[in-house]
RNA sequence: GGCCCUAUCGUCUAGCGGUUAGGACACGGCCCUUUCAAGGCCGCGAUACGGGUUCGAAUCCCGUUAGGGUCACCA
């Protein structure tokens, strides 16, 4: 890479400070051994603005899967330096959020660790004496201008047609002029100087050499006037003190990278190894957003998606496991896990497959499982007791895909819905097959045998079909006729879990009650 | 618009110079069946385009086109 000579020897100038750092004490982030020698430790990197992020569990993944394939650690960092935007309320759900899945992380704020703290709003005097640094190697400046003069700026530029990037208005500026007019309380930033000529470039571990012209780089902002640091210089400092060997995240930082890299340079440290993930997508291939798709890990969670299949689902954009399997743990996906299969474009989020593959995860749980899981996530209906639920787990749970359903699903065990008598008619094309009179008389009949039934042998489902089933044939019915009568009356649906299964669940007492309230309609 | 990334069925993907381009979701049909599901079988359906390199390109290179990202004192 073809560093400006300015450029090259100020690094090396910065080798000798970063060594005296060193000898200072805890400061020494960077070793000097390169990240393939050094122990992996990844983070994700959340900023707690909002919903907990559907791509911060999916960013987590990787780098989760990567940390323990290679024995590593796996770190989650809070970047709050927003803070008309950070809540706590934020933090926490995202807390909730990743352990939920199951995505737990070695060091954190809610886990402690050696590296801490991990909330960047906690770390202003690092930042603030890191910065310095910057300044007093000269690869950072003071700069004064407002708002309206940036903006100024930028009209021009735009009506130019030239690039839209700071113009280097407060860099020549003398160090002791702008740090009198610091002292005079006049508000500032602190910006990068990024080289006016060569370029920087870096290796991203799937997409390989990518290079940018340094004329193309913006004199970043480091330190937002309110003392605060940027994401770029936070995270540079962090990753660092961090001792982060490998930073995994997603596309959309790749053209903040050579910035990031300036900065390592700069400091004389060595750089992470990049692995930039491919942008998760809306239907229209954007970048997924609130407005297009779900976003929010709590929906996810509030619809019933089981935290495995979540976690398979994620595991599957962008990525296969080397034998073609779609379904996998994340223990497996663990075990097999390689930078080598991870895609480079952008998938987009599928719900339909999603569906489909919680609802293989559903049908896989032992009833009592499936019983205890809606129990804990709240999706047991009103009025439903889990006696009656496991009973009806096994009818239920082929017909799921979220466990949001359930409670629809199994409405009328829990109630008698209403239903309209006519529905009780069979029909053809609008045209009924039978007379009220008719339903009404096989209902009796059918409720007479069910009686002797109950009376005589166990109330089970083989029983009581064959006896209806008998019954329908020697009139003149069909009996998917008589079935889908006998449904209404039972269950007030057209659509429902098998009929006589459902009556056992139902109990013997319940069902003849509601065959005697649809004989009542019929008068 | 500048810069950067990307390009196999509608969607998720396999493929890493020689395959009838494979699988999954969705969709359609059939079977099973008591409705809905689940399950089984079958079908539909893709290498963006144009140049190269090569005996041979989905695979390698270049261009075009298209899509995306990014150009904040947000991350």
């Amino acid at each position: 890479m073809a560093q400006e000579p300015g450029g090259q020897s100020q690094a090396a100038a910065d080798r000798g400070y970063a060594g005296q750092v060193e000898q200072a004490g805890r400061d020494d982030g960077g070793s000097q051994l390169s990240n393939q020698e050094r122990p992996v430790r990844v983070r994700v990197a959340p900023s707690p603005t909002g919903d907990p992020h559907v791509g911060t569990a999916y960013i987590a993944l990787f780098n989760m899967c990567f940390a323990r394939k290679m024995g590593g650690q796996f770190i989650l960092r809070i970047e709050d330096t927003d803070q008309a935007r950070s809540t706590p309320e934020s933090e926490a759900a995202i807390f909730r959020a990743l352990h939920w899945l199951g995505l737990d992380y070695d060091e954190g704020p809610d886990a402690g660790g050696p590296h801490g703290p991990y909330r960047q709003s906690e770390r202003s005097a690092i930042y603030a004496r890191e910065v310095k640094k910057l300044l007093d190697s000269g690869h950072a400046y003071y700069c004064f201008c407002t708002a309206e003069r940036l903006a100024q700026v930028k009209e021009a530029q735009k009506a130019a047609k030239g690039q839209l990037r700071y113009d280097g208005h407060c860099r020549p500026l003398d160090r002791a002029e702008a740090e009198r007019r610091v002292a005079a309380g006049e508000p500032f930033v602190i910006r990068l100087a990024v080289p006016a000529t060569g370029e920087t470039t870096f290796r991203d571990r799937l997409r390989g050499e990518i290079k940018f012209d340094n004329s193309t780089i913006d004199d970043q902002v480091l330190l937002k006037s309110d003392g605060l640091p940027t994401y770029h210089l936070a995270s540079v400092v962090d990753d660092h003190l961090m001792e982060i060997t490998h930073v995994c995240r997603a596309e959309e930082w790749i053209t903040s990278t050579p910035k990031h890299v300036l900065l390592y340079d700069a400091f004389g440290w060595t750089a992470p190894e990049f692995i930039h993930m491919p942008l998760l997508r809306n239907a229209d291939r954007s970048k997924i957003s609130k407005r297009k798709n779900p976003t929010s890990l709590d929906w996810y969670r509030s619809q019933g998606f089981l935290p495995e299949a979540l976690l398979n689902f994620l595991g599957l954009l962008g990525y296969s496991m080397p034998d073609g399997r779609e379904q996998f743990t994340l223990a497996e996906m663990i075990d097999e896990f390689s930078w080598d299969r991870v895609n480079t474009t952008g998938p987009v989020f599928d719900l339909e497959k999603l569906d489909w593959l919680n609802g293989t995860y559903i049908r896989a749980l032992s009833p009592e499982t499936f019983v205890a899981r809606l129990q804990a996530e709240n999706f047991l209906p009103v009025g439903a007791t889990p006696e009656k639920m496991l009973a009806a787990a096994p009818l239920v749970q082929e017909r799921t895909k979220r466990l949001s359903e359930v409670a629809d699903l199994t409405a009328f065990l829990w109630q008698e819905l209403p239903y309209e008598p006519s529905a009780l008619l069979p029909a053809k094309k609008g045209q009924p097959l039978h007379t009220a009179a008719e339903t009404r008389q096989i209902l009796e009949q059918v409720r007479t045998v069910f009686s002797e039934i109950a009376a005589t042998q166990t109330w089970s489902a083989a029983a009581l079909e064959q006896s209806a089933r008998t019954l329908a044939e020697s009139g003149d019915w069909k009996p998917t006729e008589l079935f889908m009568t006998l449904r209404i009356a039972i269950t007030g649906r057209p659509v429902s879990t098998p009929l006589f299964e459902t009556m056992v669940v139902l109990g013997l007492e319940e069902a003849m009650k509601r065959l005697d309230h649809a004989i009542a309609k019929l008068e």
